[in-house]
DNA sequence: TGTACATCAGTGAACGCGCGTTCACTGATGTAC
DNA sequence: TGTACATCAGTGAACGCGCGTTCACTGATGTAC
């Protein structure tokens, strides 16, 4: 069978992308190479075809994931018009529904200490993946230079890195939902 | 072989330490049972006399790490002697041989995405006791008053948890101390 | 125009391995008589 | 005092299973002649 020029193109970011959820549902441990494919709608032995090694895609997934993250994030600070684009970002990303489908919310919050755990190939380009999303995001910080943006930067998303993590520890929607809204609340009036 | 008494109880006690170093270091589901009884110099025969279950023991360590982090942290605060021990406890958190030590480090930090994605009944034990935890440190929290010290205490170990993750993700020792040099100095003067 | 062959994305059986859990067993000591 | 038995923390072989990876194969289509 022959296919568009394409498709091979397709089918990979397609594995991508859904195994980029798969790892954030599940974690970097969480889906083995059968039910990675499977979801994309392949059998696994097609898999060396694509992809070096699961790691690779695993890395190859954190990056895909982050880019989609930075895309969402720039979008809903223009979408906000104002000039503190940071604040509707972190409205967006403690939102109760972003943090009870962490299949397609921040790689950080759902991955980070499996990151920290990976292999270095892995390791390597993750970190390189979440400087160049701190890289992207910088410019919407609030500080009144470039070096106050980054210490900004910091503090922020550890805290929303961090208050998502430990919100989805919680059972309990409703603690869940007090969390999220204490930190926003928080966030926004600190800067 | 008879033992002493209070024999069982030791080994068991033995058990769920070195364990709970191990999932710190390795994740929830990094350490097999065989090499969670070989650290306590056990065979892995020996397990299903100590815990109904791999999930049992991991309550247990992640129960017996928060134990041992509430305890830390209380000593730091107390042995600043002043009024505001939550920056003993900052300076603590964030100390680069504690981020570089994630088998006796903050199991928040270190387990939280998979405590969310673990089976219910260990979710349930480890969120407790992260509660438990939460009422013990209370106490030594910035404001004024009990509603202002809860919320103050999420802002706080929401950041201190982010960050900790977030620099472990870097293989760069430099950058992971610039990072906790970083959000620990935002946070002693954020209060 | 017709035929033989090359291409290559995807298939599915098979590999060696380590997992969580079970279970019959060990053997030093305490207890019953 | 001496002996038979019970106790029970710990041992190690074995179980069924799913893992990551390999590899010979499929089969529709493009290319060579």
């Amino acid at each position: 069978m022959r296919y568009e020029p394409d498709h091979k193109a397709r089918t990979h970011r397609r594995i991508v992308r859904t195994a980029s959820r798969q790892f954030r549902a599940k974690g970097l441990n969480g889906p083995a190479v059968p039910a990675l494919m499977k979801a994309s709608g392949l059998t696994h032995g097609g898999f060396y075809k694509h992809f070096s090694s699961r790691d690779d895609l695993a890395a190859e997934a954190i990056e895909e994931s982050l880019r989609e993250l930075t895309e969402t994030l720039i979008a809903a600070a223009k979408r906000s018009g104002s000039q503190e684009g940071w604040k509707a970002m972190v409205k967006v990303y403690l939102s109760p529904e972003r943090c009870d489908h962490a299949e397609v919310g921040c790689p950080i919050a759902a991955l980070a200490p499996d990151i920290a755990r990976t292999r270095p190939a892995v390791k390597k380009r993750s970190s390189a993946a979440i400087l160049k999303f701190r890289q992207e995001l910088l410019p919407f910080m609030p500080g009144k230079d470039a070096e106050e943006r980054a210490s900004n930067f910091l503090a922020i998303i550890s805290s929303l890195v961090g208050t998502l993590a430990i919100a989805r520890t919680m059972p309990d929607p409703a603690l869940r939902r007090r969390i999220l809204r204490t930190v926003r609340d928080h966030l926004l009036q600190s800067f």
